[in-house]
DNA sequence: TGCCCGATTAACT
DNA sequence: GTTAATCGGGCAA
């Protein structure tokens, strides 16, 4: 039986909590898969929401843990997060990329594509075929709509820098399974392995 | 108020 | 490789 995440789980540092988010499962009424990619947002990192204070957009950051950030992108995608660290810290993880396994059918019909590779594989695709938008914003990830299952076995985890920022683009706070070919860009050390 | 830019993606050349 | 799509935050005026 694979156990909830709780509150406990994303009230911890937002380093432990994006890697131990590897290989867990996120539903979204019964559709979705498991996470292969998140990063890390730290409110003392100049590439995080939080970080210029409090906005009617970024709230939820500053709010308890264990809460959906949701964002629009570049004015056209939903990027989802969930918030971590005890309450005040700001801090979050971008969830980046999902191995589908619920409800593919949905997720084909959303994105309107038949590549199971490509349905989830990035923060806003992977919004796309959940149907995940700002309604959810601030939605609790311990109740539904929302499930998250903790992985069951040990996973190889891949980290390095952080994708599509202009800040602290050096920090290697993304994290994946290695090898997955549902990241939505490979991790250098598997291109270097590749070769 | 106006302007620039971004935790992106898909469709181009 | 480049670029358009498109909207809210942040900052200058």
């Amino acid at each position: 039986m694979t156990a909830r995440l709780h509150r406990d789980f994303f009230g911890r540092s937002v380093h432990a909590v994006a890697p131990d988010l590897i290989g867990a499962t996120l539903l979204f009424r019964g559709v979705g898969g498991i996470i292969v990619e998140a990063e890390a947002y730290h409110h003392t990192d100049p590439a995080a929401h939080s970080f210029g204070g409090e906005t009617k957009r970024n709230s939820i950051m500053f709010g308890p843990p264990g809460f959906a950030y949701v964002y629009r992108s570049y004015g056209i995608h939903w990027c989802l997060n969930f918030v971590c660290e005890p309450e005040g810290s700001a801090s979050a993880v971008l969830i980046r990329a999902l191995e589908p396994t619920h409800g593919l059918a949905a997720m084909r019909r959303r994105r309107g594509l038949a590549d199971e590779r490509l349905l989830c594989s990035g923060p806003g695709r992977l919004c796309e075929a959940l149907a995940i938008t700002s309604a959810h914003n601030g939605l609790a990830l311990d109740r539904p709509p929302f499930r998250l299952l903790a992985r069951d076995k040990d996973v190889e985890i891949a980290s390095g820098p952080r994708i599509g920022i202009t800040k602290a683009v050096e920090l290697p706070w993304r994290y994946g399974l290695k090898g997955s070919r549902f990241l939505s860009k490979p991790f250098r050390s598997e291109i270097a392995n590749s070769e």
